[in-house]
DNA sequence: CGAGGCCTTGACCGCGGTCAATGCCCGTGG
DNA sequence: CCACGGGCATTGACCGCGGTCAAGGCCTCG
Protein backbone atom coordinates (compact mmCIF):
# COMPACT_ATOMS: atom_id res chain seq x y z
CA UNK A 1 0.00 0.00 0.00
CA UNK A 2 2.67 2.22 0.73
CA UNK A 3 4.77 0.86 -2.79
CA UNK A 4 3.74 3.89 -5.09
CA UNK A 5 5.40 6.34 -2.27
CA UNK A 6 8.54 4.14 -1.89
CA UNK A 7 9.00 3.61 -5.52
CA UNK A 8 8.63 7.61 -5.34
CA UNK A 9 11.35 7.87 -2.65
CA UNK A 10 13.67 5.93 -4.31
CA UNK A 11 13.26 7.50 -7.84
CA UNK A 12 14.69 10.23 -6.32
CA UNK A 13 17.47 9.30 -3.75
CA UNK A 14 19.18 6.19 -2.71
CA UNK A 15 18.75 5.14 0.84
CA UNK A 16 19.00 2.37 2.97
CA UNK A 17 16.27 0.13 4.39
CA UNK A 18 16.11 1.01 7.77
CA UNK A 19 16.42 4.65 6.39
CA UNK A 20 13.54 4.21 4.08
CA UNK A 21 11.85 2.67 7.52
CA UNK A 22 12.25 5.81 9.36
CA UNK A 23 11.09 8.33 5.92
CA UNK A 24 7.52 5.66 5.81
CA UNK A 25 7.15 6.11 9.64
CA UNK A 26 6.74 9.70 9.40
CA UNK A 27 3.98 9.03 6.76
CA UNK A 28 0.04 8.73 7.43
CA UNK A 29 -2.65 7.38 5.45
CA UNK A 30 -5.85 9.50 5.03
CA UNK A 31 -8.55 9.23 3.02
CA UNK A 32 -10.94 11.24 1.68
CA UNK A 33 -14.40 12.25 0.01
CA UNK A 34 -14.88 14.81 -3.35
CA UNK A 35 -14.27 18.06 -2.62
CA UNK A 36 -13.59 17.87 0.86
CA UNK A 37 -10.96 20.19 2.01
CA UNK A 38 -7.25 19.72 3.51
CA UNK A 39 -6.80 23.28 3.93
CA UNK A 40 -8.09 26.93 3.87
CA UNK A 41 -7.46 29.97 3.39
CA UNK A 42 -5.72 31.34 6.52
CA UNK A 43 -4.47 28.33 7.79
CA UNK A 44 -0.48 27.15 8.25
CA UNK A 45 0.14 24.28 5.37
CA UNK A 46 1.55 21.68 8.19
CA UNK A 47 1.32 19.10 5.42
CA UNK A 48 2.57 17.61 2.59
CA UNK A 49 0.78 15.29 0.82
CA UNK A 50 1.41 12.22 -1.60
CA UNK A 51 -1.36 10.75 -4.05
CA UNK A 52 -1.79 7.19 -3.78
CA UNK A 53 -5.55 7.73 -6.05
CA UNK A 54 -7.34 10.05 -6.93
CA UNK A 55 -6.21 13.84 -7.14
CA UNK A 56 -5.93 17.01 -5.69
CA UNK A 57 -5.66 20.53 -6.50
CA UNK A 58 -4.56 23.98 -4.84
CA UNK A 59 -6.29 26.62 -5.41
CA UNK A 60 -6.34 30.23 -4.25
CA UNK A 61 -9.72 32.16 -4.35
CA UNK A 62 -9.24 36.37 -5.84
CA UNK A 63 -11.03 39.22 -4.35
CA UNK A 64 -13.76 38.35 -6.78
CA UNK A 65 -14.71 35.19 -5.67
CA UNK A 66 -13.31 33.41 -8.73
CA UNK A 67 -11.19 30.38 -7.91
CA UNK A 68 -7.57 29.98 -9.94
CA UNK A 69 -6.13 26.46 -9.74
CA UNK A 70 -2.68 26.48 -9.25
CA UNK A 71 -1.61 22.36 -9.58
CA UNK A 72 -3.15 19.05 -9.83
CA UNK A 73 -1.52 16.61 -8.19
CA UNK A 74 -2.77 12.83 -9.03
CA UNK A 75 -1.62 9.33 -8.51
CA UNK A 76 2.07 9.32 -7.72
CA UNK A 77 2.76 13.12 -7.26
CA UNK A 78 3.57 14.93 -4.09
CA UNK A 79 1.84 18.47 -3.14
CA UNK A 80 1.29 21.20 -0.81
CA UNK A 81 0.50 24.76 -0.66
CA UNK A 82 4.31 25.31 -0.61
CA UNK A 83 5.06 28.94 0.02
CA UNK A 84 2.85 28.86 3.24
CA UNK A 85 4.64 25.15 4.28
CA UNK A 86 8.05 26.76 3.57
CA UNK A 87 7.12 30.48 5.52
CA UNK A 88 5.04 29.10 8.04
CA UNK A 89 2.62 32.23 7.34
CA UNK A 90 -1.19 31.67 7.07
CA UNK A 91 -1.70 30.48 3.33
CA UNK A 92 -3.47 31.89 0.48
CA UNK A 93 -4.23 28.58 -1.01
CA UNK A 94 -6.82 25.86 -0.20
CA UNK A 95 -5.89 22.34 -0.75
CA UNK A 96 -8.88 20.03 -1.92
CA UNK A 97 -9.55 16.20 -3.05
CA UNK A 98 -11.22 16.57 -6.50
CA UNK A 99 -11.98 13.03 -6.49
CA UNK A 100 -12.48 10.30 -3.75
CA UNK A 101 -8.93 9.76 -2.65
CA UNK A 102 -6.14 8.40 -0.99
CA UNK A 103 -3.30 9.96 0.15
CA UNK A 104 -0.21 9.91 2.75
CA UNK A 105 0.82 12.91 4.66
CA UNK A 106 3.71 13.87 6.74
CA UNK A 107 3.86 16.86 9.07
CA UNK A 108 5.94 20.04 8.32
CA UNK A 109 7.71 19.09 11.44
CA UNK A 110 8.06 15.45 10.34
CA UNK A 111 9.83 16.95 7.38
CA UNK A 112 12.14 18.87 8.91
CA UNK A 113 13.26 16.51 11.30
CA UNK A 114 14.11 13.92 8.58
CA UNK A 115 16.35 16.80 6.94
CA UNK A 116 18.74 16.56 10.34
CA UNK A 117 17.87 12.66 10.41
CA UNK A 118 18.41 11.65 7.09
CA UNK A 119 21.14 13.46 5.13
CA UNK A 120 20.02 12.33 1.41
CA UNK A 121 16.21 13.90 2.58
CA UNK A 122 17.94 17.42 2.22
CA UNK A 123 18.24 16.13 -1.74
CA UNK A 124 14.83 14.74 -1.52
CA UNK A 125 13.33 18.45 -0.91
CA UNK A 126 16.18 19.57 -3.20
CA UNK A 127 14.83 18.48 -6.23
CA UNK A 128 11.02 19.24 -4.71
CA UNK A 129 12.34 22.64 -4.85
CA UNK A 130 13.58 22.19 -8.38
CA UNK A 131 10.49 20.63 -9.68
CA UNK A 132 8.14 23.25 -8.06
CA UNK A 133 10.10 26.00 -9.34
CA UNK A 134 10.81 24.68 -12.83
CA UNK A 135 6.63 24.18 -12.98
CA UNK A 136 5.70 27.25 -11.68
CA UNK A 137 8.05 29.45 -13.44
CA UNK A 138 7.24 27.63 -17.04
CA UNK A 139 3.47 28.25 -15.87
CA UNK A 140 4.09 31.90 -15.52
CA UNK A 141 5.39 32.24 -18.93
CA UNK A 142 2.70 30.75 -20.27
CA UNK A 143 0.69 33.13 -18.68
CA UNK A 144 2.45 36.07 -19.68
CA UNK A 145 2.72 35.54 -23.54
CA UNK A 146 -0.34 33.23 -24.20
CA UNK A 147 -3.56 33.90 -25.02
CA UNK A 148 -6.76 31.62 -24.28
CA UNK A 149 -6.71 29.70 -27.37
CA UNK A 150 -3.03 29.43 -27.11
CA UNK A 151 -3.34 28.11 -23.28
CA UNK A 152 -5.92 25.56 -23.88
CA UNK A 153 -4.00 23.89 -26.84
CA UNK A 154 -0.73 23.85 -24.64
CA UNK A 155 -2.51 22.06 -22.31
CA UNK A 156 -3.85 19.52 -24.77
CA UNK A 157 -0.47 18.81 -25.60
CA UNK A 158 1.61 18.90 -22.57
CA UNK A 159 -1.48 17.25 -19.77
CA UNK A 160 -3.98 15.93 -21.94
CA UNK A 161 -4.48 14.00 -18.23
CA UNK A 162 -5.47 16.90 -17.20
CA UNK A 163 -8.38 17.88 -19.88
CA UNK A 164 -9.32 14.12 -20.16
CA UNK A 165 -10.06 13.38 -16.55
CA UNK A 166 -11.37 16.98 -14.91
CA UNK A 167 -14.55 19.03 -15.36
CA UNK A 168 -14.55 22.21 -17.28
CA UNK A 169 -14.92 24.30 -14.48
CA UNK A 170 -11.61 22.64 -13.23
CA UNK A 171 -9.62 23.27 -16.36
CA UNK A 172 -10.64 26.80 -17.02
CA UNK A 173 -10.15 27.59 -13.36
CA UNK A 174 -6.61 26.00 -14.33
CA UNK A 175 -6.32 28.33 -17.41
CA UNK A 176 -7.59 31.32 -15.39
CA UNK A 177 -10.16 32.03 -18.36
CA UNK A 178 -13.81 31.61 -17.83
CA UNK A 179 -15.84 28.50 -18.33
CA UNK A 180 -18.19 29.98 -20.85
CA UNK A 181 -14.48 31.02 -23.04
CA UNK A 182 -13.24 27.42 -22.52
CA UNK A 183 -16.65 26.11 -23.90
CA UNK A 184 -16.41 28.39 -27.45
CA UNK A 185 -12.78 27.14 -27.63
CA UNK A 186 -13.98 23.66 -27.31
CA UNK A 187 -16.58 23.85 -29.99
CA UNK A 188 -14.11 25.79 -32.30
CA UNK A 189 -11.15 23.05 -32.27
CA UNK B 1 35.35 44.29 -1.91
CA UNK B 2 33.66 41.08 -1.43
CA UNK B 3 31.85 42.11 1.79
CA UNK B 4 28.80 42.70 0.54
CA UNK B 5 28.98 38.97 -0.69
CA UNK B 6 30.42 37.62 2.15
CA UNK B 7 27.73 39.92 4.45
CA UNK B 8 25.05 38.07 2.24
CA UNK B 9 26.11 34.55 2.98
CA UNK B 10 27.11 35.12 6.83
CA UNK B 11 23.01 36.25 6.98
CA UNK B 12 22.17 32.65 5.22
CA UNK B 13 24.61 29.91 6.76
CA UNK B 14 27.17 30.16 9.31
CA UNK B 15 30.33 28.45 8.03
CA UNK B 16 33.88 28.56 9.44
CA UNK B 17 36.07 31.12 8.42
CA UNK B 18 38.10 28.07 6.81
CA UNK B 19 35.20 27.42 4.42
CA UNK B 20 34.25 30.86 3.58
CA UNK B 21 37.49 31.21 1.80
CA UNK B 22 36.60 28.23 -0.09
CA UNK B 23 33.41 29.78 -1.19
CA UNK B 24 35.07 33.58 -1.88
CA UNK B 25 37.86 31.73 -4.03
CA UNK B 26 34.79 29.73 -6.34
CA UNK B 27 33.53 33.52 -6.68
CA UNK B 28 35.13 35.90 -9.59
CA UNK B 29 34.58 39.71 -10.18
CA UNK B 30 33.10 41.00 -13.26
CA UNK B 31 32.10 44.62 -14.65
CA UNK B 32 29.20 45.39 -16.99
CA UNK B 33 28.39 48.03 -19.66
CA UNK B 34 24.87 49.31 -19.59
CA UNK B 35 22.99 46.99 -21.88
CA UNK B 36 25.51 44.05 -22.10
CA UNK B 37 23.87 40.60 -21.77
CA UNK B 38 25.28 38.18 -19.39
CA UNK B 39 23.17 35.14 -21.00
CA UNK B 40 20.72 35.06 -24.46
CA UNK B 41 18.55 33.13 -25.67
CA UNK B 42 19.60 29.50 -26.24
CA UNK B 43 22.56 29.47 -24.20
CA UNK B 44 23.09 27.29 -20.84
CA UNK B 45 22.76 29.07 -17.77
CA UNK B 46 25.97 28.12 -16.12
CA UNK B 47 26.61 31.09 -13.86
CA UNK B 48 25.06 32.54 -11.08
CA UNK B 49 25.47 36.19 -10.45
CA UNK B 50 25.80 38.47 -7.06
CA UNK B 51 25.12 42.29 -8.02
CA UNK B 52 28.05 44.48 -5.78
CA UNK B 53 26.83 47.50 -7.69
CA UNK B 54 24.24 48.06 -10.32
CA UNK B 55 21.27 46.06 -11.65
CA UNK B 56 20.57 43.12 -14.03
CA UNK B 57 17.10 41.44 -15.17
CA UNK B 58 15.74 38.39 -15.82
CA UNK B 59 13.91 38.71 -19.19
CA UNK B 60 12.35 36.29 -22.54
CA UNK B 61 10.93 37.49 -25.34
CA UNK B 62 7.89 36.51 -26.53
CA UNK B 63 7.00 35.05 -29.84
CA UNK B 64 5.52 38.52 -30.86
CA UNK B 65 8.78 40.28 -30.00
CA UNK B 66 8.09 41.86 -27.10
CA UNK B 67 9.96 41.05 -23.64
CA UNK B 68 8.82 40.27 -20.54
CA UNK B 69 11.08 40.93 -17.04
CA UNK B 70 11.00 38.20 -14.85
CA UNK B 71 13.31 39.72 -11.73
CA UNK B 72 15.19 42.84 -11.18
CA UNK B 73 18.48 41.67 -8.75
CA UNK B 74 19.77 44.96 -7.53
CA UNK B 75 22.97 45.54 -5.21
CA UNK B 76 23.51 42.86 -2.78
CA UNK B 77 21.22 40.10 -4.44
CA UNK B 78 21.76 36.89 -6.52
CA UNK B 79 20.50 36.31 -9.97
CA UNK B 80 20.38 33.73 -12.54
CA UNK B 81 18.13 32.09 -15.11
CA UNK B 82 17.17 29.79 -12.50
CA UNK B 83 15.69 27.06 -14.96
CA UNK B 84 18.03 26.39 -17.23
CA UNK B 85 20.73 26.90 -14.37
CA UNK B 86 18.84 23.69 -12.48
CA UNK B 87 17.85 21.46 -15.85
CA UNK B 88 20.75 22.49 -17.33
CA UNK B 89 18.93 22.90 -20.62
CA UNK B 90 18.87 25.82 -23.27
CA UNK B 91 17.80 29.07 -21.43
CA UNK B 92 14.67 30.53 -22.55
CA UNK B 93 15.47 33.75 -20.22
CA UNK B 94 18.48 36.57 -21.23
CA UNK B 95 20.23 38.08 -18.38
CA UNK B 96 21.12 42.09 -19.20
CA UNK B 97 22.98 44.50 -17.22
CA UNK B 98 20.25 47.21 -17.09
CA UNK B 99 23.20 49.96 -15.74
CA UNK B 100 26.90 49.90 -15.97
CA UNK B 101 27.64 47.33 -12.71
CA UNK B 102 29.88 44.95 -11.15
CA UNK B 103 28.60 41.60 -9.98
CA UNK B 104 30.59 38.48 -9.22
CA UNK B 105 29.84 35.04 -10.66
CA UNK B 106 29.78 30.92 -9.15
CA UNK B 107 29.58 28.30 -12.59
CA UNK B 108 27.38 25.75 -11.84
CA UNK B 109 29.88 23.41 -11.43
CA UNK B 110 31.51 25.51 -8.57
CA UNK B 111 28.38 25.53 -7.52
CA UNK B 112 27.67 22.27 -6.94
CA UNK B 113 31.40 21.71 -6.10
CA UNK B 114 30.29 23.90 -2.79
CA UNK B 115 27.69 21.18 -2.39
CA UNK B 116 29.86 18.84 -2.25
CA UNK B 117 32.71 19.94 -0.07
CA UNK B 118 30.54 22.33 2.14
CA UNK B 119 27.65 21.14 3.96
CA UNK B 120 26.10 24.17 5.09
CA UNK B 121 26.05 24.93 1.12
CA UNK B 122 22.91 22.80 0.62
CA UNK B 123 21.21 24.69 3.21
CA UNK B 124 22.19 28.01 1.37
CA UNK B 125 21.56 26.37 -1.96
CA UNK B 126 17.74 25.43 0.12
CA UNK B 127 17.03 28.88 1.28
CA UNK B 128 17.88 30.61 -2.17
CA UNK B 129 15.30 27.66 -3.99
CA UNK B 130 12.61 28.43 -1.41
CA UNK B 131 12.98 32.09 -1.75
CA UNK B 132 13.20 31.91 -5.63
CA UNK B 133 10.04 30.05 -5.25
CA UNK B 134 8.24 32.58 -3.15
CA UNK B 135 8.51 35.04 -5.29
CA UNK B 136 7.82 33.22 -8.27
CA UNK B 137 4.38 32.06 -6.90
CA UNK B 138 3.33 35.07 -5.28
CA UNK B 139 4.15 37.02 -8.88
CA UNK B 140 2.01 34.01 -10.44
CA UNK B 141 -1.05 35.25 -8.11
CA UNK B 142 -0.76 38.78 -9.26
CA UNK B 143 -0.53 38.46 -12.22
CA UNK B 144 -3.85 35.54 -12.59
CA UNK B 145 -5.58 38.65 -10.03
CA UNK B 146 -4.55 42.21 -10.71
CA UNK B 147 -5.47 44.22 -13.78
CA UNK B 148 -3.09 46.66 -14.87
CA UNK B 149 -3.29 49.80 -12.21
CA UNK B 150 -3.64 47.39 -9.01
CA UNK B 151 -0.52 45.49 -10.79
CA UNK B 152 1.60 49.09 -10.69
CA UNK B 153 0.03 50.05 -6.84
CA UNK B 154 1.63 46.69 -5.39
CA UNK B 155 4.80 47.13 -7.59
CA UNK B 156 4.68 51.21 -5.68
CA UNK B 157 4.17 49.92 -2.59
CA UNK B 158 6.16 46.24 -2.39
CA UNK B 159 8.76 47.60 -4.75
CA UNK B 160 9.46 51.43 -4.68
CA UNK B 161 13.20 50.85 -5.79
CA UNK B 162 12.22 49.49 -9.06
CA UNK B 163 9.48 52.51 -9.78
CA UNK B 164 11.95 55.41 -8.86
CA UNK B 165 15.24 53.81 -10.57
CA UNK B 166 13.79 52.35 -13.85
CA UNK B 167 12.38 53.55 -17.00
CA UNK B 168 8.88 53.25 -17.78
CA UNK B 169 9.93 50.59 -20.44
CA UNK B 170 11.60 48.78 -17.84
CA UNK B 171 8.78 48.99 -15.90
CA UNK B 172 6.07 48.02 -18.18
CA UNK B 173 7.93 45.27 -18.91
CA UNK B 174 7.97 43.58 -15.71
CA UNK B 175 3.94 44.41 -15.01
CA UNK B 176 3.98 42.87 -18.39
CA UNK B 177 1.79 45.65 -19.74
CA UNK B 178 2.51 48.23 -22.69
CA UNK B 179 4.38 51.28 -22.10
CA UNK B 180 0.88 53.30 -23.53
CA UNK B 181 -0.56 51.78 -20.65
CA UNK B 182 1.98 52.48 -17.66
CA UNK B 183 1.80 56.41 -18.92
CA UNK B 184 -1.79 56.60 -18.54
CA UNK B 185 -1.67 54.68 -15.28
CA UNK B 186 0.80 57.40 -14.09
CA UNK B 187 -0.75 60.16 -14.93
CA UNK B 188 -3.88 59.18 -13.03
CA UNK B 189 -2.34 59.00 -10.12
C1' DC C 1 23.56 69.74 -34.30
C1' DG C 2 21.23 65.78 -35.84
C1' DA C 3 19.41 61.09 -34.89
C1' DG C 4 17.45 57.84 -32.25
C1' DG C 5 15.21 56.39 -28.16
C1' DC C 6 11.74 57.28 -24.73
C1' DC C 7 7.46 59.23 -23.06
C1' DT C 8 2.86 60.95 -23.83
C1' DT C 9 -1.72 61.32 -25.89
C1' DG C 10 -5.47 60.19 -29.10
C1' DA C 11 -8.14 56.93 -32.10
C1' DC C 12 -9.47 52.50 -32.72
C1' DC C 13 -10.66 47.70 -31.92
C1' DG C 14 -10.48 42.83 -30.49
C1' DC C 15 -10.10 39.34 -26.80
C1' DG C 16 -12.27 37.58 -23.34
C1' DG C 17 -15.21 38.62 -19.29
C1' DT C 18 -20.10 39.13 -17.39
C1' DC C 19 -24.94 38.33 -17.50
C1' DA C 20 -28.75 35.65 -18.81
C1' DA C 21 -31.42 31.92 -20.83
C1' DT C 22 -31.70 27.15 -21.86
C1' DG C 23 -30.63 22.30 -21.82
C1' DC C 24 -28.55 18.31 -19.78
C1' DC C 25 -27.09 15.06 -16.39
C1' DC C 26 -26.96 13.10 -12.01
C1' DG C 27 -27.90 12.23 -7.17
C1' DT C 28 -31.39 12.22 -3.58
C1' DG C 29 -35.67 11.53 -1.36
C1' DG C 30 -40.63 10.58 -1.50
C1' DC D 1 -38.86 4.11 -9.73
C1' DC D 2 -39.85 8.53 -10.95
C1' DA D 3 -39.77 13.55 -9.94
C1' DC D 4 -37.40 17.19 -8.70
C1' DG D 5 -33.46 20.28 -7.80
C1' DG D 6 -28.86 21.78 -8.29
C1' DG D 7 -24.66 21.92 -10.67
C1' DC D 8 -22.40 22.00 -15.08
C1' DA D 9 -22.12 23.07 -20.04
C1' DT D 10 -23.47 25.73 -24.02
C1' DT D 11 -24.75 29.80 -26.63
C1' DG D 12 -25.92 34.67 -27.54
C1' DA D 13 -25.65 39.70 -26.51
C1' DC D 14 -23.00 43.12 -24.78
C1' DC D 15 -19.03 45.84 -23.33
C1' DG D 16 -14.71 47.30 -21.08
C1' DC D 17 -9.71 46.73 -20.40
C1' DG D 18 -5.78 47.17 -22.44
C1' DG D 19 -3.23 46.44 -26.80
C1' DT D 20 -1.71 48.44 -31.42
C1' DC D 21 -0.78 52.17 -34.45
C1' DA D 22 0.49 56.76 -35.23
C1' DA D 23 1.95 61.46 -34.35
C1' DG D 24 4.39 64.85 -31.68
C1' DG D 25 7.67 66.54 -28.13
C1' DC D 26 11.70 65.94 -25.38
C1' DC D 27 16.16 64.43 -23.88
C1' DT D 28 20.62 62.36 -24.52
C1' DC D 29 24.60 61.12 -26.66
C1' DG D 30 27.74 60.87 -30.51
Amino acid sequence: MYDQLVDYIKSKITVSEQELEVILSYFKPVKLKKNELLLTHGQTSQRTFFVGTGCLRIFFITEEGQDATRYFAFEGQFATALVSFITSEPSEEFIQAVEDSEVFYITHNGFYDLLEIIPQWEKFYRSYLENAYVTNTRRLMSFLTLDAKEKYRQLLEENPDIVRRLSNKMIASYLNISQETLSRLKSKI
